[in-house]
RNA sequence: GGGGCUGUAGCUCAGCUGGUUAGAGUGCCGGUCUGUCACACCGGAGGUCGCGGGUUCGAGCCCCGUCAGCCCCGCCA
């Protein structure tokens, strides 16, 4: 009998997936799924699936008995059967190259259903071709869903991914600490899960957003080096990259600088996308926030291909085009992107690029189109000589132009370009651009209210630099803040945090949190932060989105277990769901019926 | 909060301009078959056309509402 430490129990030696043509001859207990079953009238054959893979089993009434071959014969798909067995060489014209275990078989001499199953209600071994399920059938039979073996390795590869990050940071000497899950409620940022409490009387914990504040205090606390692979809560709409609930690798570390968690981080993307199996170099690219917002009007863009944006201010601004006269009229700016070969998309193509310009709140998007030395589109016959150079379109190229403020033209060309490439097949596969995006500001505004917050987080330290600014020109102060951006999917963001409470009472004013309203919602951090507290920075990485990527998965669903829809519904476990008027009472709760009740 | 797509057999889908008894593949059940691996062959069962209302002589198909899934905008410090 062969046996495997990490594969063996007082039931099964081995599993199905594991076996191999060097176990030919040995005698093996296998427990697994019937993924699928051949009746041959005397022959019957088993695929006996398990998470290491699918071995055939061959019941032959010679070896077994009529009586065992029969039970075997009348087995339901994904029953659980254990087969004890002799591995054996598949005769030569027998083998099946397309398995990894298709040089052998197990030769049953015994064959026991211990967990016979009712027919599946969605397929979990497909023939080739075979469409998968659909969504919701997946989610509402997702024991069934999670069987096949795509997602058996999905799963599995997110399992390595985390050991991997451990290890790495364990190594790094971070200490793994974990942080509550029934936290203070926080109006700041996105909605919170609500829990009531029932000793306390119309009082409410939330579920943490992230673990910011408490790693904080960790540092305060003098633990140096900390990281969690936190479940994060966000009540917010879903999409298919956002889950209601998601997992963060979150880290954070005394007397460091951004310098340090980018060095920290570059080496844990490293060792996880080598578990993934790609070598990737560091150390990653730079771009400044502003640089990005102006080459590609994204804070996150994707560098796989150029169709950078430039600006186009000059070259119209002593044109007659009203467009480009009243946007620069009003301290906006024409920028546009070039696209060589772009003569080649159609006008219909165009027509959808510029439906999204202006689903991002541009006027318009205004096209040029260099044909031979023919220059055509709605704004050529305003172009003069010097104008025309100074576009640099070569024949066959396509330019497009939107005019306005900075944040609309950078919203829409955003749009345009990834469109655009998309459109033209310049996307290269198997490609990954990381990039760090830095020095984000400290401080957006409000376009309805005109009210300043926080790009990041409220705990966000100034750059060093920039700390007069706060006070005189607080629009234009950049932030230690930074975020990892692969392919143009952000993966992580991070920022060294105020550690300074006087810094912190200041920022907190510029955004409208005033002493008492700080004092009640953060007390506890600025306490904190007044009993000694160490410069101290960290990072947060989306682990969801870091094992679809590397999965290959097209959904975040397919790398979680028991994922949400996109109305935040559990569909095999029925959650959300009513609770009974007794235990609503005991929480203090009482449900509104009805307009007039809210 | 808004927009788009989808919903027909266990599963994946087709169903014409509104017109007879709603079809296919697969799965399931029964039968034949000892080297199959999408086994093959023969036979059979299986339908609240998501739900509710309306229009019509007549609705899977048209209209209104509603529910669910997916995608997107808003939102996500």
């Amino acid at each position: 009998m062969t046996t495997n430490s990490t594969e063996a129990t007082t039931l099964r030696s081995r599993r199905c997936g594991s076996l191999r043509a060097a176990d030919a001859g040995t005698d093996v207990r296998l427990g697994g799924w019937v993924h699928g079953k051949r009746n041959l009238g005397g022959l019957v054959f088993l695929d006996l699936r398990d998470r290491d893979g699918i071995v055939q089993v061959s019941v032959d009434p010679a070896l077994v008995g009529e009586a065992v071959r029969d039970a075997a014969a009348a087995v339901g798909k994904e029953s659980v059967v254990l087969v004890e067995g002799e591995v054996v060489r598949r005769p030569p014209t027998g083998e099946n190259r397309d398995m990894a275990t298709g040089e052998i078989e197990v030769r049953a001499r015994s064959v026991r259903v211990v967990g016979p199953a009712v027919t599946p209600a969605i397929p979990v071994g497909r023939a080739k071709g075979e469409a998968l399920p659909s969504e919701e059938q997946r989610l509402r039979h997702r024991y069934l869903d999670l069987r096949r073996p795509e997602l058996q390795r999905n799963i599995i590869l997110r399992h390595r991914l985390m050991q991997t990050a451990r290890r790495y940071l364990a190594g790094e000497g971070y200490l793994e600490i974990e942080t509550p899950i029934l936290t203070k409620p926080t109006p700041e940022g996105a909605r919170d899960y609500i829990v009531p409490s029932r000793l306390h009387k119309g009082e409410f914990y939330a579920l943490p957003q992230s673990p910011q504040l408490y790693k904080q205090l960790l540092m305060v606390s003098g633990f140096d080096r900390y990281f969690q692979i936190a479940r994060c809560f966000r009540d917010e709409d879903l999409r298919a990259e956002r889950q209601p609930e998601f997992t963060q690798i979150d880290i954070e570390a005394s007397f460091v600088q951004q310098a340090d968690i980018v060095r920290l981080t570059e080496g844990l993307f490293v060792e996880l996308w080598r578990e993934g199996g790609h070598a990737i170099v560091a150390p990653f690219e730079h771009l400044t926030y502003a640089d990005a917002m102006e080459r590609y009007g994204s804070d996150r863009p994707d560098l796989r291909y150029g169709l950078e944006l430039f600006d186009a201010t000059a070259i119209f601004a002593a044109t007659e085009l009203g467009i480009a006269r009243s946007a620069i009229a009003t301290g906006g700016r024409v920028r546009g992107i070039r696209v060589p070969k772009g003569a080649s998309l159609s006008r219909k193509q165009v027509d959808e690029l510029e439906t999204l310009a202006k689903g991002a709140g541009a006027g318009g998007l205004l096209r040029l189109k260099r044909e031979g030395s023919e220059l055509s589109g709605p704004p050529a016959k305003f172009l003069d000589a010097g104008a025309r150079e100074r576009l640099a379109l070569a024949g066959g190229d396509l330019a497009l132009f939107a005019a306005g403020a900075d944040r609309v033209t950078s919203a829409a060309l955003d749009r345009v370009r990834q469109e655009t490439a998309r459109l033209l097949g310049i996307v290269p596969d198997g490609v990954l651009r990381f990039l760090w995006v830095t020095d984000f500001p400290m401080f957006g505004c409000d376009p309805a209210t005109g009210a300043l917050g926080p790009t990041h987080h409220p705990f966000t330290a100034p750059h060093p630099d920039d700390a007069p600014l706060l006070d005189t020109d607080p629009l234009r102060a950049r932030a230690q803040a930074y975020d990892v951006v692969l392919n143009g999917m952000e993966l992580g963001c991070g920022s060294i945090r105020i550690h300074d409470p006087e810094m912190q009472r200041r920022v907190f004013s510029h955004i409208g949190i005033d002493e008492e309203t700080a004092q009640r919602r953060f007390g506890f951090l600025l306490e904190g932060l007044r009993s000694g507290a160490p410069p101290h920075g960290g990072i947060a990485m989306g682990v969801d989105r870091i094992a679809m990527l590397l999965a290959g998965a097209g959904s975040l669903r397919d790398v979680i277990a028991f994922p949400k829809t996109t109305t935040a519904s559990a569909l095999f476990e029925g959650a959300p769901s009513p609770v009974p008027e007794a235990d609503l009472r005991t929480l203090h709760v009482r449900i509104a019926n009805g307009a007039g009740e809210e």
